[in-house]
RNA sequence: GCCGAAGUGGUGGAAUUGGUAGACGCGCUGGAUUCAAAAUCCAGUGUCCGCAAGGACGUGCCGGUUCGAGUCCGGCCUUCGGUACCA
């Protein structure tokens, strides 16, 4: 009988919706588990091969815990806010409500025909005023902390986009993340948050965090925390002075010349009559240069003499100032002190306009290079002489702070977070400007600012809202002036997914979210996820949970404990994706073979964590599996029924065929359980179809309270990784309960585990001569005995002395002769 | 350039602390079943030599440590991610 997937899949699928199978008491907190996965992005396209290879196999680690008796809480939201359904609506006229709306129900739709054990009932989208509301009183009190404050500075523009980005959405190449455009520099006033405030916090974290090495490698980089000293250095012309930045500061005696970024307000002031034309239209080419050009570490040094001159503050020597690109303002103080002898940038630009350079570090005697970066003892610095860099800086750091012209320094890479975005299809910043009074929060109680649906988003530059009146015109909530008018940008809508796994635990409830279950449920015991969002998402949840903390709404330090990054599925080497058209559309394969069977084989390509090419070739494998599982089954309904199974089988009691079925079924039950544990299922599916084998070959010549036990485990085991199958095999077999809805899982029989004889290896030098079966822990005597006895090996050391011999027990004999 | 991960049969991939390389699946070959085919079941399958017993060679390349290396060490090569002058 072909094992019907379509009835039983929408079977169960029915059952558990029905029942509410998988709706979680989140008062229960005696075995929790919270298994997070990152919710969907319901964008126009479907559910895709990369959607799947991430919920499924989440969705059977959280399944194994529930069997194993955990109270498992897996919610899934949308993450509905964004650019791509607004620029869609640019394109086609439609609204990007509806179609949001239309799309999230689209999705769940496929979703449900995954068969995961979401609790529905904690569905949450971010576009919900119910949501979004929690976005705008969170603002406000990271306003009200001063962790939220307005400058104008210079953005990334995207000119397709027509908003801003944060760092982290321009790629390296200067060009947008979504939509490939050279992102522009542009002088705009924004809603920054201030997550360098948590900087040293954020550092610090990650080595308490279960994350992979190379995720908290990306953010300690990004974090860019760097130990140094500001130094003070006098003008030699004017009565002026400038601070500069330097990791450094112990070479001072080797700074030869000065750099100062081209948009540093010092330049003009200080450039020479002579240099202003060329300082200019050095500036200006800087200008219009794209970030791609001014970053590429690649090009030759550029740069300009200013014809002003700094006082080096230990040697009093008179050194040039210099403007170049390779100085940017938005790092450190936007100038630095110049020390080619131990700097290769430096040393590259002193060497091309002919400019001195001290080596102020000693380098090694077979040292030929440039710049030497290492350890050594100062040399051409006075009273720093024959000091190593360490000392050096220490004794540099007090010089200054005594003559008070410098002080140790730490510096960030990191930048505050700019949430402004000048786009409709987001939440909406809640604060008003008013003429009189400024900035002024919306109150609590007008809480939410609704995103009115009445607008042209076709705009062309500028927030969308500004042409809705009614929105914009307010009047003031603290003076009552009429003529008051709303922030008219809405919030980055990585804002929403800082902070949506805490209203997941109750996403009706009328405070921003219920700090009880946050307490009890959170961190996160598993998130799972894609490694793009290594930096951004990942970083700013960890500020929110942090700053959560401080304003007491939450007890932990950190957001996720244990975190897990799949693998990307490609098709013919390449990320799928429209443009390339080479999306596998997982529905086809649904149809054909069923949601387990799509997923088992999503499991069963490779390691989790690797991802892999997608080839459709190897799909029928599971099918045949999945088939023959069921096959097996049948055979056995009802089997249970009035049959008393023991839990343990002595093994001294089995015929040959019974005790080999009896030590497979328990050597699966002990590898299975590692292996899921450790998001480890392509091995864990493999030892299922080991056991499948060894089933399919002696099953039936075993007797009938063994085949029972046998096959019980096989339904527990299987249920986790093909949940539909699994809840089926489990009702063939004869029990009148659902597998889920009265979670059984084994433990194995140790004594199972052990075997009669095992197989020994004989190596003469290293090379395998002979295999011999030897009774399980023979002593070396009694192997040594049988080796000598095997021709092969006799032949191997015929005519050569035995020099050593070595015994590893119950796997190698080596006999090393000569 | 720098940082990180990975390179194993025709193919996706398995291999505790160094200890029988290639589990499991796909594909392929042969057989059973069938009027025939599909499906299913059984057997075989790293390469080369050999009728066989057996032997030689094999985990990107070169070298090293060891009785023994896919695994450890040194030096390369390739692919894929991340990053982009951070003073």
């Amino acid at each position: 009988m072909k094992y019907p997937f379509e009835q039983v899949e929408t079977k169960w699928q029915k059952y558990w919706e029905e029942n509410k199978t998988y709706k979680t008491d989140l008062t229960d907190l005696e075995k929790s588990i919270y298994c997070l996965v990152m919710f969907i992005y319901p964008s126009g396209a479907k559910l895709h091969c990369g959607h799947w290879y991430n919920y499924g196999p989440t969705d059977s680690w959280a399944r194994y815990k529930k069997l194993k008796g955990f109270n498992v809480f897996e919610p899934m939201g949308y993450d509905a806010f964004g650019l791509p359904a607004e620029n869609y609506a640019i394109k086609t006229g439609i609204h990007p409500y509806d179609s949001t709306i239309k799309n999230i129900e689209d999705i769940r739709t496929q979703l449900k025909r995954m068969g995961n054990m979401y609790d529905w009932d904690a569905e949450l989208m971010t576009c919900d005023p119910e949501y979004y509301k929690w976005n705008q009183w969170l603002f406000l009190k990271l306003y009200e902390k001063g962790l939220a404050y307005r400058k104008n500075a210079p953005v990334n523009w995207c000119p397709s986009c027509n908003t801003v980005l944060a760092n982290e959405q321009v790629l390296g190449d200067g060009t947008c993340e979504r939509c490939g455009t050279f992102v522009e520099q542009k002088n705009l006033t924004q809603w920054f948050f201030k997550i360098t405030e948590y900087a040293d916090e954020l550092l610090e974290g990650l080595e308490k965090i279960d994350w992979p090495e190379k995720t908290k490698l990306m953010q300690k980089n990004w974090i860019g925390k760097s130990t140094g000293a500001e130094v003070e250095f006098k003008l030699d012309a004017h009565d002026e002075s400038f601070v500069i930045f330097t990791t450094r500061p112990d070479t001072l005696f080797g700074a030869t010349y000065m750099v100062l970024s081209p948009e540093h307000p010092l330049v003009n002031k200080i450039t020479t009559e002579g240099n202003k034309e060329a300082i200019k239209k050095y500036q200006d080419e800087v200008k219009s240069k794209s970030e791609i050009d001014r970053t590429s570490t690649a090009k030759e040094k550029t740069g300009v003499f200013t014809g002003a001159y700094a006082v080096n503050p230990v040697t009093d020597e008179k050194i040039p100032i210099w403007i170049a690109d390779y100085v940017l303002m938005t790092y450190g103080t936007g100038a630095i002190m110049a020390v080619p002898g131990q700097d290769e940038r430096d040393w590259e630009f002193a060497e091309k306009f002919d400019l001195n350079i001290v080596r102020t570090v000693e380098p090694p005697e077979d040292f030929d290079g440039k710049a030497y970066l290492g350890d050594g003892p100062a040399i051409n610095s006075d009273f720093l002489n024959g000091l190593n860099v360490d000392d050096a800086k220490k004794k540099i750091i007090e010089w200054l702070e005594e003559k008070n012209i410098g002080k140790k320094t730490i510096n960030f890479r990191l930048r505050d977070w700019l949430i402004s975005r000048q786009r409709y299809w987001g939440t909406p910043i809640p604060i008003i400007h008013c003429e009189h009074c400024g900035e002024v929060p919306v109150p609590e109680d007008q809480l939410p600012v609704e995103l009115p649906y009445d607008v042209d988003f076709k705009h062309d530059g500028g927030s969308p809202l500004a042409q809705n009146a009614s929105f914009v015109n307010v009047t003031c909530p603290k003076c009552g002036n009429k003529n008051a008018k709303r922030d008219v940008d809405t919030m980055d809508t990585f804002v929403d997914s800082s902070w949506y796994y805490l209203r997941y635990l109750n996403p009706k409830f009328d405070k921003v979210f219920d700090s009880n279950l946050a307490n009890a449920w959170t961190p996160v015991d598993q998130y799972v996820g894609g490694a793009e969002h290594a930096v951004m998402h990942l970083l700013y949840a960890r500020f929110f949970h942090k700053f959560l903390r401080d304003i007491g709404l939450v007890n932990s330090d950190e957001p996720f404990q244990k975190l897990i990054h799949q693998g990307t599925i490609t098709n013919q080497g390449a990320k799928m994706s429209k443009s390339k058209n080479n999306v596998v559309n997982p529905d086809d394969f649904i149809m054909n073979y069923g949601a387990d069977v799509f997923r088992l084989y999503l499991m069963f390509m490779g390691p989790y964590e690797l991802g892999g090419d997608w080839n459709d070739k190897g799909i029928v494998g599971t099918d045949r599996f999945v088939q023959r599982v069921f096959t097996l089954f049948k055979e056995h309904e009802n089997i249970t029924k009035g049959l008393t199974i023991p839990d343990t089988f002595e093994i001294k009691d089995l015929s040959e065929e019974e005790k080999s079925v009896y030590r497979k079924v328990n050597q699966t039950v002990q590898k299975v359980d590692v292996e899921i544990d450790n998001f480890r299922f392509n091995t864990a599916v493999a030892q299922l179809m080991e056991l499948l084998n060894e089933l399919t070959k002696n099953l039936s010549k075993c007797k009938k309270e063994l085949q029972a036990y046998s096959l019980i485990r096989f339904a527990s085991m299987i249920a986790p990784l093909a949940p539909h199958l699994g809840e089926e095999s489990w009702i063939v077999l004869g029990y009148d309960k659902p597998l889920f809805e009265n979670p059984v899982w084994f433990e194995a029989d140790e004594k199972a585990l052990t075997v009669d004889t095992v197989t020994i290896a004989v190596q003469v030098m290293g090379k395998i001569r002979a295999k011999i079966d030897m009774p399980f822990d023979s002593s070396e005597e009694e192997v040594k005995e049988a080796v000598y006895k095997n021709e092969n090996v006799q032949k191997h050391i015929d005519g050569k002395n035995v020099i050593k011999e070595i015994y590893v027990k119950n796997k190698i004999y080596n006999i090393v002769a000569k």
